[in-house]
DNA sequence: TCTTTAACTGTAAACGTTTACCGTGCCGAA
DNA sequence: TTCGGCACGGTAAACGTTTACAGTTAAAGA
């Protein structure tokens, strides 16, 4: 193996000399290139670890999501990459699939100096995760809703702005019978988008029909298609609200095979604004809730918080945009 | 801060104790008790970066590839994910968007100690990165096709034989004229489904038109979308197969805003089957190149490497299937 | 030429673990 | 009662860096 120290006998100085020479520090301008010369010839690299125990950085950057398949969350980690790129840290991915067991996992290994920062986007309210980010010795950015008791840094959107534009939307395209497909109620974005439901239909004064949120047991296309597969009362409603693309995609597979005509007979509207907005035939009207800025706010928050740590917490709130397309055109 | 220094005080034993209690070494009853309840009194975590410069191990398997944007990655990646759940190995993604400068500026650091082990599905055939991989001391398990000189273990899956069938499966429903849409040359897949393509044509003797070959600069949708758009020939198609889902659905978008229709005016068949491919409409016949499958076999690999680092070097050949759907049914 | 100062360089002590080695105390056998 | 053996526990030396501090050299001013 070549240390430090052999790159030290090579160049024929003391590992001191070598260690200013990789680090930039001053040096005599021969030493210096013997140094580099020393390093080239012997192939030899920095042990990372022995650097991180002494300086007690790691030099990486902790983002955790639930879950990979989401493409919010690859456009989400597009930003926080990008923003990082410039700087002296290294991006790693810790996601999980879904599992709250292994988010805790993982987050138990953040307080061992595997990181400097962590962002996180976490979408379960667990209390063992709030517990856990509590205790954390480092910076800590949250995506999303901010845990009851915990004081970090915050990229926030208003998800309720965006069903509110919707329903606004709606009712401008002749709709009034207004339904919600949902994620799961375990989860933040599920509840807090639940709620805004209901929230805008009030607001805008529109009727609330009974049985009209239908609740998926994830975010995903599949398990959208089960839901309304085996619920009976779509054809009640002439427009609906899916609490992501996914949903939406999921959704519209099933009108697709089952000759409910979209926008004419129903009405679609999702939520990201993912590629699979535009792909879908009809093309799908979603509110942007702008992941990948999103990524790229809380990067910069982390990148100042690490520089700085004694600056006041920030919460940054991002609003949403409502992307018009095919799929709610008027009949 | 809180080391094994303090937990040592804390339960009234040597620091030498304390590891052995944490590592599961032998220790008497009342020994045991006292540590566990400092470390509990302390909430003590052990340092990663002191322990892995000790051990010379990070305990952590690294999963890089070129471009987290594509579905076919997050399978799999959840392959990987899924075979080290069990194992005492943490997985961390190191993903670029697509520059080989990322790729390279990753490798470097992998060779610090910051990896165990690399697993990567190369797709660029720069030589920097090869010359980088052969220099690695960590065990390399490749995803993909070796690139020449490296020696390491290897998942491979025969795209070819994809190809080979999906023409077979055209030829049977009555196409002749097909098309071939590409992802960028510069790429291994994109090189090697293109030689696939020219060979399946003359092995089933279907004659090869000119012009038949449309080439995206990305493997993305939107670049598929200008590809076709910008082309003049489309029509002289009957058939068309695409190097991944992701273009077959940026072309399918142009053929629905163009009135041509799928299968009936072009039959069309992805690569990957994502879970584009079935919420797609029509839904795509796709050849299924079992990433998920892939990443898990690869991980296994790693992990028997890593147990026995002197086993003979394995290569795993994975076969592809054609699955059939609405994009190329008979006119 | 001699002193003062600045610019480098080397020595050695950390950082927080693991582990080889040795010492202690206990138990059972002679 | 003495001794051998065994099971633990403690001491201290690593692992490969960084960096405070002191020492050396060279340059500049008198």
């Amino acid at each position: 193996m070549t240390t430090i120290r052999s790159v030290a006998e090579e160049a024929g100085v003391s590992i001191a000399s070598v260690s200013r020479v990789i680090n930039g520090l001053a040096a005599r301008g021969d030493t210096e290139e013997r140094v580099w010369k020393a390093i080239k010839a012997l192939d030899y690299q920095p042990n990372s670890a022995a650097r991180a125990l002494k300086v007690r950085r790691s030099e990486q950057i902790c983002l955790s999501f639930d879950d990979l398949a989401n493409p919010a969350y690859t456009m989400m980690t597009r930003g926080v990459g990008q923003a990082l790129s410039a700087s002296e840290y290294r991006l790693v991915l810790a996601s999980a699939f879904s599992s709250v067991e292994e988010i805790i996992k993982h987050l138990k290994t953040m307080g061992r100096g595997f990181a400097d920062g962590l962002i996180i986007s976490p979408i379960y309210g667990d209390v063992r995760i709030t517990k856990l980010l509590s205790n954390l010795q480092i910076p800590v950015v949250v995506i999303g809703t901010l845990p009851e008791g915990i004081n970090a840094d915050n990229v926030w959107v208003d998800s309720s702005a965006g069903v509110e534009a919707a329903i606004v939307h709606l009712k401008h395209v002749g709709r009034k019978k207004i339904a919600f497909l949902n994620g799961p109620l375990s989860t933040n974005p599920g509840r807090r988008r639940l709620a805004a439901f209901h929230n805008a239909l009030a607001s805008n004064n529109l009727q609330s029909l009974s049985e009209n949120v239908f609740q998926a047991d994830a975010f995903s296309p599949d398990s959208a298609y089960q839901t309304i597969s085996s619920s009976k009362n779509l054809s009640t409603f002439d427009s609906i609200i899916c609490a992501n693309d996914q949903l939406a995609a999921g959704l519209m597979k099933y009108c697709s095979q089952n000759q409910i005509e979209i926008p004419s007979d129903l009405a679609v509207i999702g939520i990201d604004n993912t590629d699979l907005s535009s792909l879908l035939r009809p093309t799908l009207t979603t509110i942007d809730l702008h992941a990948e800025e999103r990524g790229a706010l809380a990067a910069q928050l982390m990148l100042q918080r690490l520089a700085d740590p004694t600056r006041p917490i920030q919460k940054i709130v991002v609003e949403p945009t409502l992307v018009i397309r095919e799929s709610t055109e008027e009949k």
